[in-house]
DNA sequence: CTCTTCGTTGCAGGTATTGCAACGCTCTTG
DNA sequence: CAAGAGCGTTGCAATACCTGCAACGAAGAG
């Protein structure tokens, strides 16, 4: 499979992250001084590179409408879906995908298990902040400044007794969610009900993403549902990879 | 130069369209099968290109980064700063670059001639929209209802005897703008000096930047700037080029 | 069931890419 | 002022790599 083009692609990235001068590609890439220039002569001929003064190469406007178009393809769900599927019918219960959009948490899709539990979940509603896992989730990993503008004036209405029913209990709640990696919702808002959430990144590397698997306790306690976390990890792995997440860098 | 490249490029644009079948692609192209399929399968690899259901290819996420990265670096004056020189000193007559901005159109550059002529224009002041060259072409190419919204509520300020002072006028001389393909400012706003503007095209393809050439009539009347609009042409479509422009599309 | 269309893979030939080496240029250093 | 080092650029020959072919499997149409 054509390494000129992986080549390419390396050299975009690596122009991407600051201006980079010929001869730092060469040495990074390990490519020959001719090979990066040409490289380099080729993106720019297509308007996928360019010098800026003093020589240096930045990525090139060419890009951006190729951006736009990924963006229009960019419909979550239809990328995501086939994962919820598969972990669905693997584990039987029901999954739940979230998304942080303009700050607001709203489900975008969710695959029922097999004893279908009458969630007070529907895709496109938005989702209580202090309870849901998926919100917690999405909520623990975001900028400080973003967090505390969502958290400031929501209402922690308390649902039952275990409900977090104030911002410091929540913001604890949060670093330690943040800490193990992911959230649990114990019953806080429908009592016979719990959950388990995993972050997943965009390619941006944000969290702006949440997937949980949640049940009847009577059927799955939080202590079976834990011992789904590291399955779940693979698959919310698997879906950052596919929107794009690179956790590879070198 | 690296022609596998320039076609994974072309095979990206073609895909950015909307989203194309592998075979699709290598008629459109003129590509073997195997090759095509080989090249999006690397950018496939590399989040360049995806595969959603039904098989058809689109660009993937990875060039979303690179997009921002690429604008990150769009300071129009940088790339076009040079042109602007070149051309006044070529010239010999002032140089104005403005710019579309939020609703807005606001010089960004400008580069003085030989027999600096004192303009009210400064470099991030907004333009006045019915008399500077500039603002028209601008609004010339702008889509009708963002045209009609900058329009309504200006207030359409008599300077001079020359000015246009009302909005059908205005909106008569801008399609006359469009039509012959630049924009004139025959002494509406100082009596004694006059311009001609022509449109530079962003990466999108869209009219946001306007470049014109000032004189004062004594030195330069219309009729002789209007000499000059084959060569600023040749100049804006560089322009055009280095922010990314293609007119050449297939 | 057969035929067509589409996507996929292995392989050999040959083109296009690579790496080398030499050059011009600028900037630093003796 | 001259010599040297660093960087970007170009021409050329060798060969690694891409291409195109041809055959295969799968899926849908007739």
């Amino acid at each position: 499979m054509p390494q000129t083009v992986a080549r390419a692609i390396e050299v975009l990235r690596f122009i991407a992250e600051r201006p980079r001068t010929l001869t730092e590609v060469t040495q990074m890439l390990g490519l020959h001084k001719s090979t990066a220039l040409r490289l380099l002569q080729t993106l720019e001929a297509d308007g996928f590179a360019r010098r800026e003064d003093g020589g240096r190469y930045v990525v090139g406007f060419g890009v951006i409408p190729l951006a736009e178009s990924a963006i229009d393809n960019l419909d979550v769900r239809t990328i995501v879906h086939p994962h919820l599927d598969r972990l669905s019918t693997e584990i039987g219960h029901t999954v739940h995908l979230a998304q942080l959009i303009d700050g607001e948490v709203v489900y975008v899709d969710k695959v029922e298990g097999r004893g279908t539990v009458a969630m007070g979940s529907r895709i496109g509603l938005p989702v209580e902040l202090h309870t849901a896992a998926v919100a917690k989730v999405i909520l623990a990993h975001l900028p400080e400044a973003d967090r505390s503008r969502m958290i400031e004036g929501w209402d922690f209405r308390g649902y039952g007794p275990r409900t977090l029913t104030n911002a410091a209990d929540y913001v604890s709640e949060l670093r330690c969610t943040r800490e193990r990696g992911w959230a649990e919702d114990d019953g806080e808002m429908e009592d016979y009900i719990n959950c388990v959430a995993l972050p997943v990144r965009d390619t941006t590397g944000r969290v702006t993403i949440g997937m949980s698997v949640t049940a009847l306790r009577a059927v799955a306690p939080l202590e079976i549902l834990r011992e789904m976390v590291p399955r779940l990890r693979t698959v919310t792995e698997e879906v950052s990879a596919d929107l794009g997440w690179r956790s590879d860098e070198t």
